[in-house]
DNA sequence: ACCTGAACACCGTTCAAGT
DNA sequence: ACCTGAACACCGTTCAAGT
């Protein structure tokens, strides 16, 4: 800064042209985005309304609209938003294990969709296109494709991994919100209705009702084993693939 | 029909005491859930809202609370009625195959999601309590305990599969609606960006992008390919608890 | 008991009018 | 160019009043 600069006018000066005492930021896409997710962490994505959203950003609803087609649109950005805080590992060396990397990216998803309570919800039906989701695709299909996934398996185990993973990472912020804080009384009314049903249409149903129940609960060994599934799942179809 | 049965009373009667031309039926849960799933199939699920229903029945939307708890019971009603189409095999022997009848479960299930627009939306995030629900997952869970995959693996294979199906038969109700009825031109817009994308960021995804977008026509093959993961992973897991 | 008109507290989106 | 008040055409749900 060179000593010929102009001093900044005093706090106290009530002189010039005065600013209000809280400059409105100026409306800009990332604002909007920002005000959106933070509505979304404290009390979910159906309050995240474009009223709402303009609310929180001190104008009305229609103000959205000069920086985001719609809703939809806002929600497609939300969505990238998220996918930016996904954990990616560097490109992969060729030949090396590809099934506990493509793991930990699943993983890093779900968590970063778990960050931001019912998100994973507008990823269903969507296919990616922002910037930070295709990072994460392109991550996913490095991966498998260095490690010997043949393309023909790969493109289409990224859609099933894509959609399992949102699709879990939902139904866990569905229960999460219906167990509610304690816990336990959801719980123990699946349960008893699961214990209650009659043995001669439901035989394996009612058998198998503890562990059905119990298996509610336990949502990281559930999402764990789903995992396992589709690794397992796409590991037998590339051994195929290669040696058929 | 026999002689002596009466002869109805020309149209042009007057007499008599008059009933209104087209007697409304009475309003029932049936009635109600009959004319819901109506407008989904002509409009899709986002259409059947409670003044929709109502309108359709002849009535206001506040008439419908006598027999429905509101609208998230109704949508659980909804689901009931289109579990009950999803063909199910009889009991199976003990130590049968375990793996083709499962997946023609999955597959009937998916037929059924697809008859009735984007319904499958309404099993995601929901615990499936009705009676047709209930007895789809006991098919499945049956046909496992028969084929020896054992209880810890079946609990949990059924929720990755039941959530496998819905979300699958979802996305693929919202890319029908979105390639809407020629198909080529939503299709070629996102093959075109996908080929556009910059290289050095995206190399993979570049370098398969044809093969990417390939498989989202390719519907059917998809939903092979995935049911494959499926089945594939829970094989490998059943005969890793049986030998481990 | 069953039904319902009217109202309440919301939506997303548009558009003419303002600066 | 950017913003916005007011309006439009909807929602789900409630409730007092009717039969």
């Amino acid at each position: 800064m060179s000593s010929g600069d102009a001093l900044p006018p005093p706090p106290w000066s009530a002189g010039g042209r005065r600013r209000p005492p809280r400059a409105k930021p100026p409306l800009t896409r990332e604002a909007i985005v920002e005000a959106a997710l933070a509505i979304v962490d404290a009390e979910g994505l159906e309050a995240a309304t474009m009223r709402r959203v303009a609310h929180a950003l001190d104008t009305g609803p229609a103000s959205l609209y000069q920086h985001v087609a719609g809703k939809d649109e806002l929600l497609e950005l939300l969505f990238d938003r998220v996918a930016a805080e996904i954990e990616l590992p560097p490109p992969p060396p060729p030949g090396g294990d590809w099934q506990e990397p493509l793991k930990a990216v699943c993983r890093s998803t779900r968590d970063a969709y778990a960050r931001h309570r019912d998100i994973a919800y507008v990823t269903l039906g969507r296919i990616p296109t922002g910037a930070n989701a295709l990072a994460v695709a392109e991550a996913m299909l490095a991966i498998m494709d260095a490690g010997g996934v043949p393309p023909d398996v790969s493109t289409y185990a990224i859609d099933a991994l894509s959609l399992f993973v949102g699709a879990t990472a939902y139904e866990e912020s569905i229960s999460a919100t219906q167990f509610g804080g304690h816990g336990s009384e959801y719980f123990e009314t699946v349960h008893a209705y699961f214990a209650a049903l009659p043995l001669e249409r439901f035989p394996t149903l009612a058998r198998l009702a503890d562990r059905l129940t119990r298996s509610e609960t336990r949502e990281g060994e559930r999402f764990e084993f789903a995992l396992d599934v589709q690794v397992c799942g796409i590991a037998a179809l590339t051994a195929d693939a290669s040696g058929g």
